[in-house]
DNA sequence: CGGCTAATTTAGACTTAGTCTAAATCTAGT
DNA sequence: ACTAGATTTAGACTAAGTCTAAATTAGCCG
């Protein structure tokens, strides 16, 4: 009952079983940030009768486990970042493009906020919105 | 053909029609940041054939006319702030609570952001999730 | 091994938020 | 009053995500 061994896990401590570690996969082998359909999708091709519901019960359970990052501006569907550390967004308002970058600056932001709102802070979000180097031109 | 009079207009030189004129004031009388589903509830009070869809055409009006702005975070539906100059917003992972605040610096971090990511800066959000005052205490 | 229990997966129904469509209504200009 | 254009209405539709119930899987114990 007590047993806290997860001699199964990976190597992080977590139960990956292969429908989570299919997800995880597309999610690292993407070069951008795939939305939840688009990792349906992906992780079709490796486990063929994985179900939607698997993808979204997996995308949680990585996220919970901090292997996965959840993206969500308001536009449309989440996107899942393989990049776990905390970084910033720009999203272009004309392609929707997302780039990730980073600011150190923002974690000091986090500080003043929590004080001015006077909230407990456990996390800060900072997404610019523009355009992209492509569309800044071409516009 | 290209008279620019729009002399029904309430001051702001933008037609507000009757349903446009509920959305807008509920918005301004809620003390909070109600949700579509809320402000269509609250219009059917005053305008009782008042529609769906005319609630979210009057919503994108206004954003789009300045008088209103649009806050959406992942989580559930956009909501919708009387507020519309630029400011922060906190929300509590506890009881989701959506707090306004300003924080001068964040206008600065978008320059830095436009020039880390090379966007065209527009807008730029900066978001504090963690525990709003009631909820670190009783927690 | 054979069964027990708990966790996970599956397929598909369901929910929620929001958009679209087509017909009806309103408004302005003549 | 007539026409053209914008707006509103009701309800169908879509997209994203959650829920449910049954089937599968995995670990555990005798």
């Amino acid at each position: 009952m007590a047993s806290t061994d997860k001699s199964q896990a990976s190597g992080s401590g977590e139960k990956l079983t292969p429908q989570r570690q299919a997800v995880l996969q597309v999610i690292r082998e993407s070069g951008d940030h795939p939305t939840a359909n688009d990792i349906f999708e992906a992780a079709r091709k490796r486990l063929p009768t994985i179900s939607h519901a698997t993808v979204y019960n997996s995308l949680r359970y990585l996220r919970e486990a901090g292997l996965v990052r959840e993206i969500s501006f308001g536009d449309s569907a989440s996107r899942y970042d393989r990049e776990t550390d905390r970084h910033d967004h720009a999203i272009c308002n004309n392609c929707g493009k997302l780039v990730d970058f980073d600011l150190p600056q923002t974690a000091d932001l986090m500080r003043v906020a929590a004080r001015k709102s006077r909230f407990k802070a456990e996390s800060v979000y900072l997404t610019l919105r523009g355009l992209c180097p492509d569309c800044r031109e071409g516009g």
